[in-house]
DNA sequence: GTTGATAATCAACACAATGTTGACAACTAA
DNA sequence: TTAGTTGTCAACATTGTGTTGATTATCAAC
């Protein structure tokens, strides 16, 4: 994101500033968190956060971005161009998707706190739209909804989705990586293809 | 909620506070929102605030308990225990669905507030399991899903229409209540039923 | 109606958090 | 090493918070 190097300094404060709403946030809900604690937390002036913050809400928004960079590293590799229909393409997919899962379990106290929060569905969806967005043109035009109907057929696969990781996270991530990746494609493939491309190979 | 009668002093402030918030909430965002603002507006005194509720959050969570408790009432007259089978059934579970719908287009602007925040999804699974939630029980039972597998199967399918909901009333509702309400039960039960339930009568 | 116990409202207070300034110090690139 | 730029911070005025005890409205019982 920041074309020009960040000076030493800034990196410094703007780790310290991050790890410290980390830290409160596992105490108590971001609403009751000011600025002040932050910066007593982090042992770091209140007038510096507000040179690169607006407000604690601003921050755990990086925060969010920081993490979205680290996913999107899994994704680079993977052409979203692509329908999976033989063995091995679905084997691909299986892979990204179960890659992703397991970072999300790799990270589990920060991805808990960013993607489980009930309240804040909007990274989540974030996260979900990094993965499949790419993928929609290319499995509606391949569907039997018609017209209108599609965009409300993607937005409930790709918020079911979401709503698996949160379950997923909430269970403290007891199955396997696999196991939900699994499900996941299953279930967005049973609701974004249609009927005549439900795949033998899913089921 | 209350068992006992309120005071009529009181139900002015809470009619007052609640309104002074959700004319607010049209302005800016509730972190950026005060007691005292919120008082102004209402022109009533902030320890008078504190007498009824602890912040903001607390007020706002009053008022999407007031919504709920108006969906709740069309909910009352139907009977959660019964999966559709006959076409009589089916039109009743439609109509029910419809209902809620019509419902949320006739308070637009408060729900949109209330539904729509991306960032606030727990209202929205709120309602959803207001509708769904008893039956679930019945539904997994007869489907071909693992038990293991039951539990995140459900949270696709309600979080799901939690996303329709949401672009529903994106898109400032401009498909109709009936319309939505048949999509939402179709993909709804694609995804809970298993292959053996899927109803003709449903595609 | 009047009354008296109960409960809600509010003005005023002490304290805590916010957002901004201008002076100083650290960094970078020449 | 140095000059120019940029980041940090102490201190200030302002605004928001949460609580108290005095005051007033409500409502049930008479």
């Amino acid at each position: 994101m920041p074309v020009k190097k960040e000076d030493r300094r800034v990196k410094y404060t703007k780790k310290m500033l991050k790890e410290s709403l980390v830290k409160l946030m596992h105490e108590k809900d971001l609403s009751r968190i000011t600025i002040k604690e932050i910066c007593e937390e982090a042992d770091i002036n209140r007038a510096t956060f507000y040179a690169h913050y607006q407000d604690p809400y601003d921050l755990l928004s990086k925060i969010e971005d920081d993490l979205m960079d680290n996913v999107q590293v899994y994704l680079q590799a993977f052409d979203h161009t692509v329908i999976p229909r033989s063995d091995t393409e679905w084997t691909r997919t299986l892979n990204m998707v179960t890659n992703i899962l397991e970072y999300l379990k790799a990270n589990a106290s920060l991805c808990k706190l960013l993607l489980n929060d009930k309240r804040n569905l909007h990274f989540q969806k974030r996260i979900m739209l990094l993965v499949y967005d790419p993928y929609f043109l290319h499995l509606v035009t391949h569907s039997d909804y018609t017209l209108e109907e599609r965009e409300y057929v993607y937005s409930f696969a790709l918020t079911g989705c979401v709503g698996i990781v949160q379950t997923w996270l909430d269970n403290d991530m007891a199955q396997s990586t696999h196991t939900i990746a699994q499900l996941l494609i299953r279930l967005f493939y049973r609701i974004t293809m249609g009927k005549k491309e439900q795949m033998a190979s899913l089921n």
